[in-house]
DNA sequence: CACTTCACGATTGTTAACAATCTTTGTCAA
DNA sequence: TTGACAAAGATTGTTAACAATCGTGAAGTG
């Protein structure tokens, strides 16, 4: 693995800057990590063009890449809309998160110097930050981005954005099925497992991880469903 | 593990038979599993417009899509190039690999019954039909797939993507590094792997795996580069 | 001869008008 | 009241013209 990957947006790690449809790619992204754009919730080009201050062309731009992404749904001449992953879905991204995470973590805590763990020591930092302060959508994305950033730190471009779209998805899934304690992951369990990587202890780092994933997944209760909405400009209004 | 997965297209796979830009995705990425299409090759809107009959409008949404996959590379007001891997890129690719391939293997070899292995027998027939009628697009193109249709198999959507772009970038990396002998892998590798699955051993599958990577990553010169080219109508030409 | 400059052609980026489709609303009849 | 139907409005899809940028080659200058 080489050296470590300096942009985390969706747009920039493969278009050069394409300002302005990687802006809007990019809210509305970080919107759906913080649960805060619910599924099936509408996204219609026009208020996205006057929320973002930019012409049509950029915004369905955008919105095709966000639909290869799997985070929003392109219905032909319906519009777009957040995406809503069903119990199916759901059960393939732990399926798939089960068979990467323990791998990677594993490896890492084999070789941890090759690897760039102050990323990780800080993004723990501020995650006790946003808990503290109470800081719900941060404390949620922060969560997420936990998982994302463990991909991250190897340096390895293809299981970066792999994991991170495994994550996106978790988001919407616990945002859909979860309860509202459980929407982020519970406190100390991951320094738990950056710990274990320092230790230079791949089984425990491994079974950390699996049983944080199961903790995770058993929150989770296939019946209920929360409501789409609709306001949009104020959610995705400032930064 | 769910259901088996139907369509194998980029673009069908999240948008509904967008067709049109769906069609190109699909040629152009066909092309590159063939190594048809050299790295670094132009692609101008205006030759890919006339090449498949339509808008400029789709050819710019396929390229884009194209490029969110990591297939081609989107220069501003320069045009679209297919993507040029340099060494640092191809050697996370196979650790991406490393990191993926053995865990699924192994877990298939553990449980084949939920499994479609149809699919894999199938997929060997006709690599071995495409060997003996000595065609060689067909038998780089096959032999990158197999590798795809084992994570397709397990029924997992996410697997199914990741690995497939793996598979993809891998294709051109052989392309550019690669003898042009070992441009396909060797000719019983795939059967020996598939046949440790079904006879329940995972340490076995694994192994064979990983011996597999590795001779595809041994057979790599990174010193060496082929040319690009620009036909285009030709290689794009007819189905 | 080498080098810079400039103008032209070719290619990509953007915009706005137009067409097609869907959704809603209002009307009428059973 | 309910249902079907139709027209109007809103939204998405498409096209073509226009603007901006880049590459090339000719002309000119040292």
């Amino acid at each position: 693995m080489s050296s470590k990957l300096k942009e985390s947006t969706i747009a920039s790690s493969n278009l050069k800057s394409r300002s302005d449809e990687g802006i809007i790619v990019e809210r509305i992204y970080k919107a759906v990590m913080e649960q805060r754009l619910a599924p099936k919730t509408k996204l219609s080009e026009a208020r996205l063009c006057e929320t973002f201050g930019v012409g049509r062309m950029h915004v369905r731009r955008a919105l095709l890449l966000l639909a290869s992404q799997g985070i929003i749904e392109l219905q032909s001449n319906r519009g777009a809309y957040v995406a809503c992953p069903d119990e199916s879905e759901a059960n393939d991204v732990f399926a798939a998160r089960m068979l990467i995470e323990p791998p990677l973590v594993r490896q890492m805590a084999q070789s941890p110097d090759n690897i760039d763990l102050t990323l990780l020591t800080d993004h723990i930092a501020l995650e006790d930050a946003a808990r503290k302060m109470n800081e719900r959508t941060e404390i949620i994305r922060l969560s997420g981005e936990f998982h994302t950033k463990l991909a991250q730190s190897t340096g390895n471009k293809f299981v970066f954005r792999m994991m991170r779209e495994l994550v996106t998805r978790t988001s919407l899934i616990v945002g859909l099925f979860g309860s509202s304690e459980n929407a982020s992951c519970p406190d100390d369990e991951h320094s738990n497992i950056l710990e274990a990587i320092r230790l230079r202890n791949p089984e425990l780092a491994e079974k950390l991880l699996i049983s944080h994933l199961n903790h995770i997944q058993s929150g989770l209760d296939m019946t209920s469903r929360q409501a789409p909405q609709d306001d949009l400009a104020a959610i995705l209004g400032s930064e």
